[in-house]
RNA sequence: GGUGCCAUAGCUCAGUUGGUAGAGCAACGGACUGAAAAUCCGUGUGUCCCUGGUUCGAUUCCAGGUGGCACCA
């Protein structure tokens, strides 16, 4: 029987985590969280992590175990969790990878491509070349750099142009050549399921979760970050938006209403992205025991297959 | 009960000297490989309250109705 990942996702405000926990104990195995942002130890209102009970019914991985301060993206998810599934595997048939953050469990299931680690400087000075001398010049200099890249990158998404020219300036060689799409083999079999629900129903639980956090105090816990805004991990809904308040930018009320505003547009992108996985198995939240017949039955087909 | 004003997108409201309509916000669709809760691109989604009348043609003018608001009783 092959071991089995399965992959638990959906928007914003779904229910992915208790409708994770409940299949992770049914399969009586650990939770790999696949949150880009609940992996900081300083965020846990505003990221809505797991509760103490929750984490103390099944084991959760990544979940806090990082600073703000430090450099984390999805490469290095990617091997910080293929290493962790390698071991837990050894004990477990089956683990459950649950989370939001789309490419990071992309970069599990399907892996991205290795490139060297971004130099913070040259990323600070092109930057600065974005602000003084506009996206043109970074686009002419790409142009000559990597003009296949060029052909094919969004030209107005200033993120996209710098990363390429990133790669291209520390390596000397081209951003494409290092873009093969791999599509690594991993050595497990993946079922993947989302969440969702009606629109409205969505707009409305995470509306109600913005309020929530509020009451648990999110005002506070920003504040406790705010002198380190400029932090990548801070870039963060419901952060931003109230560190625009502290500076005095807006109104508290209009923060809040921003920061409802843009989880609903985060779980529309969510939403966009996982749609177009032809591999995604798509049930309602409340669902979870669908889920876990769902799974058995899949198991048994390989077991009948042998 | 009477008089006046109003009724247009999910909301707030423009507008059409009669040729079926547009702003803001909200919403919706899409792209995406080392910043991804990031970054970027795209889209008006409409019984112009209802029923008649005038007109080649009514969301627009007229009458009645319905609902809302204000004032007078």
């Amino acid at each position: 029987m092959p071991k089995t990942l399965v992959v638990l996702t959906g928007p914003t405000g779904i229910g992915k985590t208790s409708a994770a926990i409940k299949i992770a104990r049914h399969f009586n195995t650990e939770i790999i969280s696949a949150d880009s942002r609940q992996i900081f130890k300083e965020l846990s209102i505003g990221t809505a992590v797991p509760t103490k009970e929750e984490l103390s019914v099944v084991k959760h991985h990544f979940i806090q175990t990082h600073s703000v301060t430090e450099n984390y993206n999805a490469s290095r998810y990617e091997n910080d969790a293929l290493q962790l599934l390698e071991q837990l595997f050894n004990n477990h048939e089956i683990l459950l990878l649950a989370g939001g953050s789309m490419l990071y469990i992309d970069a599990v299931c399907k892996g991205i491509d290795i490139m060297p680690d971004v130099d913070p400087e040259i990323r600070a000075s092109l930057k600065k070349q974005l602000e003084t001398d506009g996206i043109e010049s970074l686009r002419l200099q790409l142009k000559k750099l990597d003009p296949d890249y060029y052909i094919t990158v969004d030209l107005k998404n200033p993120n996209r142009i710098i990363h390429a020219l990133e790669i291209c300036l520390m390596t000397g060689k081209p951003y494409s050549s290092f873009r093969t799409n791999p599509n690594k083999q991993r050595p497990f079999s993946i079922l993947k399921f989302g969440l969702n629900c009606d629109r409205d129903i969505l707009h409305t639980r995470i509306n109600n979760r913005v309020d929530q956090m509020l009451r648990e105090g999110l005002i506070d816990e920003a504040q406790g970050v705010y002198s380190q805004k400029q932090l990548n991990a801070l870039n963060t809904v419901g952060y931003r938006e109230l560190f625009a308040y502290f500076d005095g930018e807006t109104t508290k009320e209009k923060a809040i209403e921003l920061i409802k505003r843009n989880s609903r547009r985060y779980a529309r992108k969510q939403l966009t992205w996982f749609r177009r996985d032809p591999e995604m198995n798509w049930f309602e939240p409340g669902q979870a025991n669908e889920i876990i017949e769902f799974i058995e039955s899949e198991l048994n087909k390989h077991e009948q297959n042998r």
